[in-house]
DNA sequence: GTCAACGGGATTGTCGACAAAATTGGGAAC
DNA sequence: GTTCCCAATTTTGTCGACAATCCCGTTGAC
């Protein structure tokens, strides 16, 4: 056993059977999709040690990677007691959905429409990346490519803060969205309302942008409510 | 020199010229108020040391409470340089008060009215706190008699997300807020408003208790706004 | 049989010390 | 006089080790 890794830089390969070094940010984003794609279920338990010898980390770079999972609401981290995975009840899906919709429809009224010619290009471009992702069957890479798509869609809604608090309440209903995100014909339908939504931005049709916005999240939510009633507390 | 605090648990004296121990909740409520009374200024830089002597507490402390106020977004960090009391420009004051504006008017609808008879009980009470401490001219317990009072009034609204997110934003909103905190006068009629806001719970009154959220932040934003030409960029 | 006190082991939290990075100030070259 | 570069200093970041806390199974009393 030797150095492992330091927090953002990576160094040489070490030994240890179960130690392969990753970057802090590469561990993030494995642990956010662990959870992200259900292979950590809420209130699931992250033990410290164990992910340290999972990624080839110290435990004080865990440590950090847990506060910034617990910032971003993925985790739940009691004093003295760990971290969980966090887990929602369904009136929170319910109350966390409504803001949402409350929130991207709002945004969708406040983009100018029709998006400037300059605009268009790159979200089309991520438009693509999105399709090609679920064209190849990546669920990891539609995932990202969706979370790009829609950051880029709110940044122009002329309102930094309300971008970045609709990114995270994104953010927070991932825990929820994983149902969504395995079945290929929901990927296509998400594709296929991207694809809309680009028109809709394209041919300045508010109404039908709000409306797209509306419904885009709506079978996460109904999904996750139908799956999970033993949350119910 | 010996036993500088842990953590939370407040240890007994230990001696130093400038080093009284505080446990670490204590030293987050003082650095929140020194940036949010003006004795920290926007940009001005937060050295890991200084503050660990300040309050007689050890850096990996301070270091802890840095990453809390790095989440309350009271300051900003940069890799390898440091820590910085956030600042925001016209632009943004004018972006992140729009956003309260929507979400707060928005919660004042949700709120269901009247309100019940149990509910009004609570709220009386830290009204009066916030009297109180309005007529004692403590500055620091207005500010947190004024948070109170508004966490308790919108955790009404039936959406703990959306009552968080408004909590989040007035936080946020504290770097702003510290000139209107100051002057006498607009505690004052902060104070007279929280008086109307009860009045409107208790009658039902939707359109006043709506427009009463609405008007309640507006002189922070314009007195920022007047003072800080500098901040342009 | 139930329950409370008590340890042993597992897990999280904190410390002092060291390493890495950035800033500053001074001096050499032009 | 100005610019560039380097070294010394300041400041932040990370490590290994230890301490505190919690969990859980065991024991013993009633």
């Amino acid at each position: 056993m030797a150095a492992p890794v330091r927090a953002e830089t990576s160094t040489a390969e070490t030994s240890a059977a179960e130690a392969p070094p990753a970057t802090a940010s590469a561990i993030l984003a494995a642990l956010e999709e662990d959870i992200v794609f259900g292979r950590l279920h809420p209130r699931e338990r992250l033990i410290e040690e164990e992910v340290a010898a999972r990624f080839g980390a110290t435990r004080h770079a865990v440590r950090q990677i847990f506060t910034e999972l617990e910032r971003m609401r993925l985790i739940e981290r009691i004093p003295h007691r760990g971290a969980l995975v966090k887990a929602y009840s369904p009136a929170e899906v319910q109350q966390l959905y409504d803001l949402r919709e409350m929130l991207e429809t709002q945004a969708a009224r406040l983009i100018p429409l029709p998006l400037s010619s300059a605009a268009l290009p790159p979200l089309h471009a991520l438009q693509q990346r999105h399709a090609a992702a679920v064209a190849a069957g990546d669920a990891r890479a539609v995932f990202r490519a969706d979370l790009a798509f829609h950051r880029a869609i709110y940044a122009h809604c002329g309102n930094v803060f309300l971008a970045e608090t609709i990114e995270e309440l994104g953010q927070r209903a991932q825990v929820i969205r994983y149902a969504t995100l395995r079945s290929q014909a929901s990927m296509e339908r998400a594709r296929d309302q991207h694809a809309a939504m680009l028109d809709a931005l394209r041919q300045g049709t508010r109404d039908v942008l709000v409306a797209l916005c509306a419904a885009h999240f709506r079978p996460a939510r109904e999904a996750y409510l139908g799956q999970h009633p033993d949350l119910l507390r």
